[in-house]
DNA sequence: ATAGGTGCAAACAGTTTGCATGTAT
DNA sequence: ATACATGCAAACTGTTTGCACCTAT
């Protein structure tokens, strides 16, 4: 996506205000209130090559859509409560080292932790 | 799913002797070799309620269906290779701790941990 | 002027469900 | 005997693609 469009900032400008992580469906409805006739496969588009420019990241909660939040270039630790089903993205408190240790060989280049339980809403 | 049959005990020993996380379709496969017939459906089905027993745990890695792998009670630590998009699960060295803070309120239950980058085949 | 983006609808992949039949208890 | 599990096909959900039209460059 090399042109600049209306669709594209909005969609962009969504993602970044968005506070937390938003599945393909929430970004379209939002970015619709600006833009009525915006198609879902222009979202589509648009996330995926954000996500190929790594200015966006996914991340994936078994049993539901991925969900794509902005990437400000830190590591991930999100909660995810297994009442409410919403997610969370939390202070990253890792201090940038990989939480743990890999066997001889492998590379890592990033990570990403998911901690499950209950948020403060659900008790 | 309490009653004993065929079809349960084989997609249970096929998860159980993988050694790594399998796609819906490739538990469906292996358990094919001993039961031709085999629904993908009931696949799904078994694994589902494996899962909801706690059995088995969901693996996701974003843009790939959700593997699945037996769960030995501990908090697991996954590689994805970006190259090669294999899956691997290694030890836990977290010692059981969940490998980040959280918030006033959260009530953390376990966690996982997925690291990004290259495995030792590709280089 | 033209390469690239858009909306729409159709296609696709992964997963779930309805139902008639089969089988463990 | 009967409640539960199965296989098959159809339905559903999330995502991608083909194509004619539109628009930023």
């Amino acid at each position: 996506m090399k042109r600049q469009t209306r669709q594209g900032e909005v969609i962009l400008s969504v993602i970044r205000s968005a506070g937390r992580p938003l599945t393909p469906l929430e970004i379209h409805q939002l970015a619709i209130q600006e833009i009525p006739r915006l198609g879902i496969a222009t979202t589509y588009r648009h996330v995926k090559t954000l996500c190929e420019n790594h200015q966006v990241v996914g991340v994936d909660y078994p049993g539901q859509p991925t969900r794509y939040e902005w990437a400000d270039g830190q590591d991930k630790v999100h909660f995810a409560c297994r009442t409410c089903d919403k997610l969370f993205a939390l202070e990253d408190t890792t201090d940038d080292e990989p939480p743990a240790k890999v066997p001889n060989g492998f590379k890592v280049k990033g990570f990403e932790v998911m901690l499950y339980g209950t948020c403060p809403e659900c008790k």
